[in-house]
DNA sequence: ATGCTATTTCCATATCTATCGAAATTGGGT
DNA sequence: ACCCAATTTCGATAGATATGGAAATAGCAT
Protein backbone atom coordinates (compact mmCIF):
# COMPACT_ATOMS: atom_id res chain seq x y z
CA UNK A 1 0.00 0.00 0.00
CA UNK A 2 1.47 3.41 -1.11
CA UNK A 3 1.58 6.11 1.71
CA UNK A 4 -0.82 8.27 -0.14
CA UNK A 5 -3.68 5.71 -0.26
CA UNK A 6 -3.01 5.04 3.54
CA UNK A 7 -3.12 8.72 4.40
CA UNK A 8 -5.66 9.28 2.86
CA UNK A 9 -7.95 6.77 4.55
CA UNK A 10 -6.53 7.19 7.54
CA UNK A 11 -7.95 10.72 7.16
CA UNK A 12 -10.94 9.66 5.90
CA UNK A 13 -12.02 7.86 9.20
CA UNK A 14 -10.20 10.35 10.95
CA UNK A 15 -13.59 12.08 11.69
CA UNK A 16 -15.78 11.32 14.40
CA UNK A 17 -19.37 11.50 12.00
CA UNK A 18 -17.44 8.97 9.55
CA UNK A 19 -15.97 6.74 11.64
CA UNK A 20 -19.06 6.02 13.59
CA UNK A 21 -20.59 5.81 9.86
CA UNK A 22 -18.13 3.37 9.26
CA UNK A 23 -18.89 1.26 12.73
CA UNK A 24 -22.29 0.99 11.71
CA UNK A 25 -21.82 -0.36 8.33
CA UNK A 26 -19.11 -3.06 9.69
CA UNK A 27 -21.30 -3.75 12.54
CA UNK A 28 -24.34 -4.13 9.64
CA UNK A 29 -21.80 -6.94 8.21
CA UNK A 30 -22.02 -8.73 4.77
CA UNK A 31 -25.72 -7.54 4.29
CA UNK A 32 -24.96 -3.71 4.56
CA UNK A 33 -27.44 -1.11 4.90
CA UNK A 34 -29.33 1.76 3.28
CA UNK A 35 -28.21 5.01 3.09
CA UNK A 36 -31.49 5.80 4.41
CA UNK A 37 -31.63 3.09 6.88
CA UNK A 38 -27.38 4.90 8.44
CA UNK A 39 -29.59 8.11 8.14
CA UNK A 40 -31.84 6.94 10.80
CA UNK A 41 -29.02 5.75 13.49
CA UNK A 42 -26.56 9.10 12.58
CA UNK A 43 -29.68 11.66 12.13
CA UNK A 44 -27.80 14.04 10.21
CA UNK A 45 -28.86 15.34 7.59
CA UNK A 46 -29.10 13.27 3.95
CA UNK A 47 -26.69 15.91 2.14
CA UNK A 48 -24.02 15.74 5.03
CA UNK A 49 -24.23 11.70 5.14
CA UNK A 50 -24.05 11.37 1.55
CA UNK A 51 -20.37 13.87 1.58
CA UNK A 52 -19.14 11.70 4.66
CA UNK A 53 -20.01 8.05 2.75
CA UNK A 54 -18.59 9.51 -0.75
CA UNK A 55 -15.38 10.18 0.98
CA UNK A 56 -15.35 6.87 2.05
CA UNK A 57 -16.02 5.05 -1.17
CA UNK A 58 -13.69 7.36 -2.68
CA UNK A 59 -10.86 6.25 -0.61
CA UNK A 60 -11.77 2.57 -0.67
CA UNK A 61 -13.20 1.78 2.67
CA UNK A 62 -17.17 1.74 1.75
CA UNK A 63 -18.68 -0.28 -1.35
CA UNK A 64 -22.31 1.16 -2.87
CA UNK A 65 -24.75 -1.39 -4.70
CA UNK A 66 -27.98 -0.35 -6.36
CA UNK A 67 -31.01 -2.28 -5.01
CA UNK A 68 -34.22 -0.32 -6.78
CA UNK A 69 -34.11 3.15 -5.14
CA UNK A 70 -32.16 2.65 -2.35
CA UNK A 71 -28.51 2.02 -2.10
CA UNK A 72 -26.55 -0.45 -0.16
CA UNK A 73 -23.44 0.68 1.55
CA UNK A 74 -21.17 -2.17 2.98
CA UNK A 75 -17.93 -1.33 5.31
CA UNK A 76 -15.04 -3.11 2.74
CA UNK A 77 -13.14 -5.61 4.84
CA UNK A 78 -10.61 -6.30 2.52
CA UNK A 79 -9.95 -2.54 2.09
CA UNK A 80 -9.84 -2.17 6.10
CA UNK A 81 -7.56 -5.09 6.47
CA UNK A 82 -4.62 -3.29 3.91
CA UNK A 83 -4.92 -0.61 6.09
CA UNK A 84 -4.33 -2.43 9.24
CA UNK A 85 -1.75 -4.38 7.59
CA UNK A 86 -0.04 -1.28 6.73
CA UNK A 87 -0.07 0.17 10.31
CA UNK A 88 0.85 -3.10 11.97
CA UNK A 89 4.07 -3.43 9.25
CA UNK A 90 5.15 0.15 10.30
CA UNK A 91 4.67 0.24 13.80
CA UNK A 92 5.83 -3.28 14.37
CA UNK A 93 9.11 -2.50 12.31
CA UNK A 94 9.80 -2.34 16.01
CA UNK A 95 9.48 -6.32 17.56
CA UNK A 96 7.85 -4.55 21.08
CA UNK A 97 4.39 -3.54 19.17
CA UNK A 98 3.95 -7.69 18.42
CA UNK A 99 2.90 -8.61 21.22
CA UNK A 100 0.08 -5.64 22.27
CA UNK A 101 -1.40 -6.35 18.23
CA UNK A 102 -1.80 -10.27 18.93
CA UNK A 103 -3.32 -9.33 22.02
CA UNK A 104 -5.89 -7.05 19.91
CA UNK A 105 -6.75 -10.15 18.46
CA UNK A 106 -6.91 -12.47 20.60
CA UNK B 1 -10.87 3.10 23.33
CA UNK B 2 -13.07 6.18 22.98
CA UNK B 3 -13.84 6.84 19.13
CA UNK B 4 -13.47 10.75 19.51
CA UNK B 5 -9.61 9.37 20.78
CA UNK B 6 -9.10 6.82 17.85
CA UNK B 7 -10.85 9.75 15.38
CA UNK B 8 -8.54 12.50 16.41
CA UNK B 9 -5.76 9.77 16.24
CA UNK B 10 -6.53 8.67 12.50
CA UNK B 11 -6.62 11.88 11.70
CA UNK B 12 -3.18 12.75 12.87
CA UNK B 13 -1.89 10.32 11.04
CA UNK B 14 -3.75 10.56 8.00
CA UNK B 15 -1.56 13.70 6.17
CA UNK B 16 1.20 12.39 4.25
CA UNK B 17 3.23 14.50 5.97
CA UNK B 18 2.95 13.48 9.57
CA UNK B 19 2.56 9.55 8.13
CA UNK B 20 5.53 9.68 6.36
CA UNK B 21 7.26 11.20 10.30
CA UNK B 22 5.50 8.83 12.42
CA UNK B 23 7.01 6.35 9.88
CA UNK B 24 10.90 7.74 10.48
CA UNK B 25 10.28 7.60 14.17
CA UNK B 26 8.85 4.13 13.91
CA UNK B 27 11.89 3.02 11.91
CA UNK B 28 14.44 4.76 14.62
CA UNK B 29 13.12 2.29 17.38
CA UNK B 30 13.48 3.00 20.92
CA UNK B 31 16.42 5.31 20.56
CA UNK B 32 14.25 7.41 19.05
CA UNK B 33 15.30 10.90 17.02
CA UNK B 34 16.00 14.07 17.70
CA UNK B 35 13.79 16.81 15.81
CA UNK B 36 16.61 18.09 14.28
CA UNK B 37 17.21 14.90 12.41
CA UNK B 38 13.88 14.52 11.74
CA UNK B 39 13.97 17.84 10.08
CA UNK B 40 17.21 16.32 7.78
CA UNK B 41 15.20 13.71 6.63
CA UNK B 42 12.01 15.16 5.97
CA UNK B 43 13.14 18.48 4.45
CA UNK B 44 10.68 20.80 5.28
CA UNK B 45 10.97 24.11 7.87
CA UNK B 46 11.16 23.53 11.21
CA UNK B 47 7.96 25.48 12.60
CA UNK B 48 6.02 23.24 9.44
CA UNK B 49 7.51 20.25 11.24
CA UNK B 50 7.02 21.56 14.96
CA UNK B 51 3.37 21.62 14.03
CA UNK B 52 3.08 18.61 13.25
CA UNK B 53 4.81 16.86 15.73
CA UNK B 54 2.71 18.49 18.26
CA UNK B 55 -0.27 17.03 16.98
CA UNK B 56 1.54 13.59 17.24
CA UNK B 57 2.27 14.20 20.38
CA UNK B 58 -1.40 15.92 21.67
CA UNK B 59 -2.77 12.83 20.19
CA UNK B 60 -0.52 10.21 21.85
CA UNK B 61 1.26 8.87 19.07
CA UNK B 62 4.56 10.04 19.67
CA UNK B 63 6.45 11.19 22.65
CA UNK B 64 9.23 13.60 23.72
CA UNK B 65 12.00 13.53 26.22
CA UNK B 66 14.63 16.82 26.68
CA UNK B 67 18.29 15.72 26.07
CA UNK B 68 20.33 18.88 26.38
CA UNK B 69 19.39 21.46 23.97
CA UNK B 70 18.00 18.70 21.36
CA UNK B 71 14.45 17.02 22.03
CA UNK B 72 14.27 13.47 21.19
CA UNK B 73 10.98 12.03 19.77
CA UNK B 74 9.95 8.52 19.78
CA UNK B 75 7.19 6.83 18.84
CA UNK B 76 4.64 5.67 21.57
CA UNK B 77 4.24 2.01 20.62
CA UNK B 78 1.43 1.18 22.73
CA UNK B 79 -0.90 4.15 21.85
CA UNK B 80 -0.19 2.14 18.23
CA UNK B 81 -1.57 -0.42 19.61
CA UNK B 82 -4.56 0.96 21.10
CA UNK B 83 -5.28 2.31 17.77
CA UNK B 84 -4.57 -0.75 16.14
CA UNK B 85 -6.69 -2.98 18.53
CA UNK B 86 -9.61 -0.25 18.09
CA UNK B 87 -9.45 -0.69 14.23
CA UNK B 88 -9.74 -4.15 14.18
CA UNK B 89 -12.12 -4.95 16.82
CA UNK B 90 -14.74 -2.95 14.75
CA UNK B 91 -13.94 -4.37 11.71
CA UNK B 92 -13.09 -7.93 12.56
CA UNK B 93 -16.79 -7.91 14.35
CA UNK B 94 -17.30 -9.73 11.05
CA UNK B 95 -14.87 -12.81 11.12
CA UNK B 96 -14.10 -12.29 7.22
CA UNK B 97 -11.24 -9.74 8.60
CA UNK B 98 -9.41 -11.90 10.73
CA UNK B 99 -7.60 -14.06 8.22
CA UNK B 100 -5.84 -11.06 6.38
CA UNK B 101 -5.02 -9.42 9.97
CA UNK B 102 -3.19 -12.08 10.94
CA UNK B 103 -1.63 -11.92 7.52
CA UNK B 104 -0.41 -8.58 8.31
CA UNK B 105 1.62 -10.33 11.81
CA UNK B 106 2.65 -12.98 9.90
C1' DA C 1 26.69 37.71 30.95
C1' DT C 2 27.22 36.32 26.14
C1' DG C 3 26.76 33.47 22.47
C1' DC C 4 25.31 29.45 20.07
C1' DT C 5 22.20 25.90 18.62
C1' DA C 6 17.81 23.68 18.88
C1' DT C 7 13.14 24.21 19.02
C1' DT C 8 8.89 26.56 19.58
C1' DT C 9 5.56 30.30 19.29
C1' DC C 10 3.55 34.10 16.79
C1' DC C 11 1.40 35.66 12.87
C1' DA C 12 -0.46 35.61 8.47
C1' DT C 13 -2.66 33.32 4.64
C1' DA C 14 -4.21 30.07 1.21
C1' DT C 15 -6.56 26.05 1.04
C1' DC C 16 -9.45 22.40 2.59
C1' DT C 17 -13.29 20.57 5.43
C1' DA C 18 -17.78 20.10 7.52
C1' DT C 19 -22.23 21.42 7.37
C1' DC C 20 -26.79 21.75 5.39
C1' DG C 21 -30.89 23.82 2.83
C1' DA C 22 -32.67 23.76 -1.66
C1' DA C 23 -32.88 22.04 -6.11
C1' DA C 24 -31.82 18.37 -9.32
C1' DT C 25 -31.56 13.57 -10.34
C1' DT C 26 -32.35 8.65 -10.42
C1' DG C 27 -35.21 4.52 -10.61
C1' DG C 28 -38.91 2.26 -10.05
C1' DG C 29 -44.24 1.89 -9.63
C1' DT C 30 -48.93 3.05 -11.62
C1' DA D 1 -46.22 10.10 -19.08
C1' DC D 2 -46.46 10.97 -14.17
C1' DC D 3 -45.45 10.59 -9.42
C1' DC D 4 -43.08 9.22 -5.35
C1' DA D 5 -39.24 8.06 -2.58
C1' DA D 6 -34.22 7.80 -2.26
C1' DT D 7 -30.09 9.93 -3.01
C1' DT D 8 -26.97 13.25 -4.96
C1' DT D 9 -25.42 17.73 -6.55
C1' DC D 10 -25.26 22.74 -6.03
C1' DG D 11 -24.18 26.72 -3.58
C1' DA D 12 -23.01 29.03 0.35
C1' DT D 13 -20.65 29.68 4.82
C1' DA D 14 -18.12 29.01 9.17
C1' DG D 15 -14.45 27.03 10.84
C1' DA D 16 -10.25 24.12 10.72
C1' DT D 17 -5.81 22.87 8.65
C1' DA D 18 -1.28 23.28 6.45
C1' DT D 19 2.33 26.06 5.58
C1' DG D 20 6.31 28.89 6.61
C1' DG D 21 8.93 33.31 7.70
C1' DA D 22 10.26 35.91 11.57
C1' DA D 23 10.80 36.47 16.29
C1' DA D 24 11.00 34.43 20.85
C1' DT D 25 12.60 30.95 24.02
C1' DA D 26 15.39 27.13 26.19
C1' DG D 27 19.57 25.10 27.54
C1' DC D 28 24.05 24.57 27.66
C1' DA D 29 29.12 26.08 27.04
C1' DT D 30 32.57 29.58 27.59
Amino acid sequence: MKLEKAAAQLEALGNPTRLQLYRILVRAGDDGLAVGSVQGKLDIPSSTLSHHLKRLVDTGLVTQERQATTLICRANYPGMNALIGYLADECCADAACAPAVGKALA
